[in-house]
DNA sequence: AGTAAATTACTGACCAGTCAGTTAGTAACG
DNA sequence: CGTTACTAACTGACTGGTCAGTAATTTACT
């Protein structure tokens, strides 16, 4: 037989971690160069199988799109609803807990491309885009509209349209997480995180009228 | 304005009119379906030309993207550029102009898609990137910048991290015009634009700290 | 006629998805 | 323990379609 190289050829066959492999490969892939740009041979190639074996798995590049975020984001949405169900603090330090959490555990990480994924890619997969609003964005902000309603209730935030600000407090977190993966690729200063997010919560927390503004971090 | 072709051949030579038509029809279809997924044959056909005609004025699909750029952004930041020259009113009405002009110049019509577009296809097209983030992006917040340094002046806004809040202040503009550009399409409850806007608004306002008198400390 | 403007037909690269064939693992038997 | 028989995981060459960009040709205006 034709024989090549023997030595380094794994080649295990792992029938239960192979999705998870597979996801965690488009995941990079897609965040890096974006889901048109990306080819499944890449895919495969990262996740160290052939393409064939993607489609063991997968029935499209559509099915392993969706389960990229099932996989990716839809257990850190799960995680701030548990947050929410028994958060000790006030108000202001819970609304910091999920905004800031947000950006430590999604905006902060690989998982920060994928509201650019989505923003680029909704009109061209409906279907993945409703699972997506449905799954994650939707959740997302019944975090923050909750969050907002404790504070008016307890009278430390005032009267808003709440249902809309929860979109426009989410938006600069969105905003930085969209730059990094965009324009701070290839125009020099990069934002500074810290900086940003201080002086937006800062901003938030007087336009909502708090009344009272703890510097500790929750966190 | 072009007689509608008679179905027997319009086929004119129109040398000088033929850039505006072609990059007109190029941004339609960028932003409806995006840069990647726009085929340059649907570019011509909706500016009533055949692909080879397209390529007597546009060195590849990357000069065209530019151009679109060039031809349709960049002009409304100039009006931005002399608005804030003679500005007669208070720095309040002045950012307001400057963020509602924004929306209504750019957010609220078919350039809205644009920004969307760039977020997009920054990475894979850096030189084009850079040109939107020279010619649109830092002028943009050149004038958000010098409109809030008018109002620290005159004591009407609070001291706030001046080039960071810049940014801060156009995401949630972003925002509406990235969902209205994604989302939207598939989910059903658009956001309402004017409600968005004031609540947006109102929120900023006070997270500046605006008063229409100097006064002392608020907290 | 001469030439600028435009069209049409073509090329070559690319890539999602398929499928006939290969190999790793395993069980049954001696 | 070794051999054989079997199965499921895996492979990679191939297909069919798409599309940016080009070249040959035709049309319209002076």
């Amino acid at each position: 037989m034709t024989s090549p190289a023997v030595h380094s050829r794994p080649r295990r066959r792992r029938k239960e971690a192979r999705p998870q492999e597979l996801t965690a490969a488009a995941l990079s892939l897609f965040v890096e160069k974006g889901f048109a740009a990306t080819r499944l041979d890449e895919v495969a190639a990262r996740a160290g199988v052939s393409k064939g074996t993607l489609y063991l798995y997968f029935d499209s590049k559509e099915a392993l799109f969706k389960a990229v975020i099932a996989e990716g984001v839809v257990p850190v949405i799960e995680q701030g609803e548990a947050l929410l169900e028994d958060f000790p603090g006030d108000p202001v330090a819970l609304l910091r807990a999920i905004l800031f959490g947000w950006w430590e555990r999604i905006g902060n990480t690989e998982l920060g491309g994928v509201p650019k994924l989505m923003f680029s890619e909704a009109r061209n997969f409906p279907e993945v885009a409703a699972y997506y609003h449905e799954a994650v964005i939707h959740r997302g902000q019944r975090l923050i509209r909750l969050a907002i309603n404790r504070g008016i209730d307890q009278g430390v935030f005032r009267q808003v349209d709440v249902d809309t600000i929860c979109n426009v407090l989410i938006s600069p977190l969105l905003h930085l997480a969209l730059w990094r993966h965009s324009f701070a690729s290839c125009c020099a200063r990069d934002m500074d995180a810290a900086r940003y997010l201080e002086c937006y919560f800062d901003m938030v927390m007087n336009g909502l009228g708090a009344t009272s503004v703890p510097s500790g971090d929750p966190l």
